[in-house]
DNA sequence: GAGATTAATAGATACAACCTATGAGGGGAG
DNA sequence: CTCCCCTCATAGGTTGTATCTATTAATCTC
């Protein structure tokens, strides 16, 4: 049986009559006649009751008639199907980000994305940066979005914002009287870090810029989370080196103040597989490098 | 596209692999690589990536094979459906009935045809005899079961039922204490009846069974149904001349009796078009058939 | 009863699916 | 590094079969 069969067939139903389903098929009438009596001999049993002059569908042939309907529909519903998926615009795309993407970049983006893709089914897996280049490279997330830099030779990025490192500390303060903060100033003073594990590239940064003034911080606390960090610098455990969207953190008690001398900037990126061909992913790329640009 | 490309992309996707494929489809492998070309010349876009030493799905190919897989899944099903559809195993059957089978006939008839065939949707339609004779030449119903005698050429009859006719009368009417009633004695009797355009036959046959013993009953209340017969004469409003089953009808204050001579008989049928070649008939026919010998 | 209509049958033709043979590119073994 | 084998693609010939033309058989209409 192939779906010539049943295209044919259908429209003899339709038309119950061979010379008119023929015509519509641009075939002539006694290729239809045997190519129903193919279809009849297949499945056992008559399609049509003839008479030399009328056609009429059998019981069983009615029942086939739904049936080959069904099917010729979803045939074209399968293509169209399959051709959306083919221009990224239907599947499945697993995004993998660093909790401090959620405070303006993941959602903005999430935002356009999905009213453009909405038949797009968008898994979310909050990881660290490292964790995001396991995942990449496992193929258990598409594209993440993470704080370069990076050393990953299997994976693209493109920088997606590019922020000053500045200083959080507590209101009170008396550094925070200050427009502008020397990072030798902070020599003495306690921080606030990520863990090295968890920080990535970011914790190598921040130790290379207080190396660069002379000192190495004295880290009194490891955390996971950036609002963890601003949260103990409000209650006055120390001081911390943050990027500028961290202000986007509401938290009483805590100022953010720029540092002085030529700024450091910290990228965050968007990541995804050098062999990727996903056109979903492209699609997310597209609109990351949209959002990028509205950000600038 | 037909459903050979179907068959052949989903084994290629099921073995990634276009020689073993080719193999298990009893083709050499350039057929099946050209036949893969076609169907991804026609989608528009490719199904595999192809390495000279592997094969892998595309997105856009993983969509489409789940896809294929349904339509080819839908195509079995089609094929055992309508031959179960042929067999008269599945489908719909309208069966039009007169109230007096609901008193054993018709349940005896269901419960057996249900169990025996139960991907047969039954609808029931209450019909008088005569409303049935229409109903088959309009096929409103493809089956009934009705009283006889009938005239209707386009329509097949088989006697399921034949039993005689009897008397009803109030418990307390002097001619209950008889064991048989003669009809005569009915003469100058008061009589509830079906009407004529509902009895049909039947009520004609009563007619000719009153008229032989020489009188013309005096009918004082016509009505439409078997039960309100019964109910009107347990409250001593006349008499009646029923089918036996009728003393199915549980009703206080009636009695049954014979009558006297030779027993008249009243005839139950199954009727069904002339023309019908359904097997979903023919297998409640039988049904039917089989009914009627365990009631004898 | 003649002509028109409709579906089936028979035989010829043409297209396309299939086959065989071969090539190209890549990976793995020695 | 070279050679061989593996895998898929390409080319060209062959075969099968879907289609076409021509005709027949049956039935309905005028």
């Amino acid at each position: 049986m192939e779906l010539r069969h049943l295209r044919y067939f259908v429209t003899v139903a339709e038309e119950l009559h061979f010379g008119r389903a023929a015509t519509r098929l641009s075939i002539v009438q006694p290729s239809l006649s045997q190519q129903i009596r193919q279809l009849e001999d297949e499945l056992g049993f008559p399609l049509f009751y003839r008479t030399k002059r009328s056609v009429e569908l059998t019981d069983a042939g009615k029942v086939f008639l739904t049936e080959a309907q069904h099917v010729l529909a979803q045939v074209r519903e399968a293509k169209r199907t399959a051709q959306r998926a083919y221009r990224g615009e239907a599947g499945r795309l697993v995004v993998g980000y660093i909790s401090s993407s959620t405070y303006d970049l993941l959602p903005m983006m999430l935002r356009v994305y999905r009213e453009r893709f909405p038949d797009v089914e968008v898994a979310l897996r909050e990881l660290t940066t490292q964790e995001q280049l396991r995942a990449l490279e496992r193929e258990y997330i598409q594209v993440g979005l993470l704080r370069l830099p990076i050393s990953a030779p299997m994976v693209n990025v493109e920088v997606v914002r590019r922020e000053p490192i500045v200083c959080v500390l507590p209101e009170k303060h008396p550094l925070a009287m200050r427009e502008r903060i020397a990072v030798s100033l902070l020599a003495e003073e306690p921080f606030v870090l990520q863990s090295s594990q968890r920080g990535g590239g970011y914790y190598t940064q921040l130790m290379k810029l207080c190396l660069a003034s002379g000192f190495s911080p004295n880290v009194i606390q490891e955390v996971t989370e950036m609002h963890t960090i601003v949260s103990l610098v409000a209650a006055g455990m120390g001081v911390s080196l943050v990027p500028l969207s961290a202000r986007n953190i509401r938290s009483q008690g805590v100022a953010y103040r720029e540092l002085e001398g030529t700024a450091t900037l910290t990228e965050m990126a968007v990541a995804w597989p050098r062999a990727s061909r996903s056109a979903i992913v492209q699609n997310f790329l597209a609109v990351a490098r949209e959002t990028a640009t509205n950000l600038t």
